[in-house]
DNA sequence: ATTATTTATCGTAATATTGCAATATACAAA
DNA sequence: TTTGTATATTGCAATATTACGATAAATAAT
């Protein structure tokens, strides 16, 4: 992409715009869904539950923990993921609050 | 990108994902809080409130659209947008869903 | 009919994303 | 210390995204 204008934006905007941009493909939704089914798991678990290289799933892996969705924690010489559940209640509190902001469909309108 | 393997993911996933994408961007959230602030309004007044050009602003739009997340109605030569209440409610669940789904932190690991 | 207004589309440049093989790194086990 | 196991990083190819100027298309106004 080119650059996307970032500064013109709030802090508010741009953090939410990552934590989405991050659950906007659906292997990434796979993981999180499996993180949160088995209730924290190591790496090589989503690599088996998922169909794709293990390169890719570390790449995955990264964009979900830079938006803080996920966290991992070392375990031996595995890594264990898991759910980072304030990053989630702070991004269902935000799509909360646009959904009751928004009215019903105008007869004018649409 | 390289062809993202939509094919060996649920339907929900993908769904869900090209809304969570559309909303990935900044500009798409800051188009989405002024449709919602001003409860629905013309292609226009969105290229006047925000830092972009009309050609960008009518791409972003077209991505919102896309995921069902605005509609636009012909409104005399221009054309009046709003947001689709049941989109964002459908994703609203999703995160609510996952949400409660998510048990505390795990003493052992996380 | 001509001109102005509004939005969409095309073409293009710059950059980002997705995916993988190969390799590096770090720790565990033998 | 060597070998195996687990994860991260690098390098690459293919494709997508972002942004914009220029232009098209469609309607409104004159």
């Amino acid at each position: 992409m080119g650059i996307s204008k970032t500064t013109h934006y709030s802090k508010k905007q741009n953090d939410i715009a990552i934590i989405a941009k991050a659950m906007g493909h659906p292997a990434r939704l796979a993981i999180i869904e499996y993180l949160i089914k088995v209730d924290a798991c190591i790496c090589g678990d989503i690599v088996n539950a998922l169909p794709l290289a293990q390169a890719t799933i570390s790449q995955h892996l990264k964009e979900l923990k830079n938006a803080h969705i996920i966290q991992g924690n070392i375990e031996g010489n595995a890594i264990c993921y898991c759910i980072n559940k304030s990053t989630i209640e702070k991004y269902k509190k935000y799509i909360d609050t646009i959904s009751s902001k928004i009215n019903s469909p105008l007869e004018t309108c649409c």
